[in-house]
DNA sequence: TTGGGTGCAAATTGTTTGCAATTGT
DNA sequence: ACAATTGCAAACAATTTGCACCCAA
């Protein structure tokens, strides 16, 4: 049973963004803590948060995730396919694999692309202020 | 006035990809492969056309380069803020450096960088199908 | 108490689709 | 001639927003 990070969410994490501790935000950061799956798009959360028992609107499924993106306590993703897809922010950046055979999403970090990245980047005469990779794989045969 | 590719649009290339040789097909492939900016919208195709006395519906510019794409003829790029881009494809594969004060869109190639991506898919028993890594830049102050 | 937060429905945005008329081959 | 293609308007899907009510501080 995974656990997200090394804390559960605190009510601290929303007030230390300047966000009122309310029972939709504390659901929705508590559930992005503690799924199986970590990327989910807003309307999976909006389902999950109904199975729970919750009643919350899919608006504010969205109000919601898009405060937490702009105070850094998640970040959102698009991947192929329409919708976005948000987690709950960790320490360092991290990259995406998505198998398009499952959907199943892989993360992985590599110091090696992102040096030769921002090395490209200054050659051209900028610097990174954000990147996104996504590679999409298939299970090798053998 | 930069060309994008060594020979002009021609009827041939949709023909080989089994579409009836239209005007608006012939129009969009011309325009695709003239214009300043190589990274365009639908939208942008379609005020293009219409700046041009084209008279083309912007469904069918949307159909047009879905079929493009199938067809190998055009990539299509999801890069941040909604609309998907398209552009003519090229030979080898690029990745794209989009400078967030101008929006203006580079492209470049990185070996290096392709390779590592193959090997970190193959470390977790996966192939890459297909892959996108867009940088999000500004200039660099002096 | 009071300004931010929420639910609901309506509005937007980007893109696709049904269908009748039109056009390549 | 006939199937493929287009234009137009309506349909869609994802996301946002206006507004009256509600609740955390």
């Amino acid at each position: 049973m995974p656990q997200r990070s090394d804390r559960p969410a605190e009510s601290q994490d929303l007030r230390k963004a300047g966000l009122k501790v309310t029972h939709p935000r504390m659901r929705i950061l508590d559930l992005l803590g503690t799924t199986e799956k970590k990327h989910l798009t807003a309307e999976e959360v909006y389902r999950e948060l109904l199975d729970q028992g919750d009643d919350i609107a899919l608006a504010t499924v969205y109000r919601v995730l898009n405060q937490f993106e702009s105070a850094g306590i998640v970040c959102r993703h698009h991947f192929e396919g329409g919708q976005s897809v948000y987690e709950l922010a960790q320490e360092g950046h991290h990259d995406h694999m998505v198998c398009m055979e499952t959907g199943k999403v892989i993360e992985f970090e590599s110091p090696e692309i992102e040096q030769l990245q921002e090395q490209i980047a200054a050659e051209h005469g900028y610097e990174i202020a954000d990147h996104s990779l996504v590679l999409y794989v298939r299970p090798l045969k053998r």
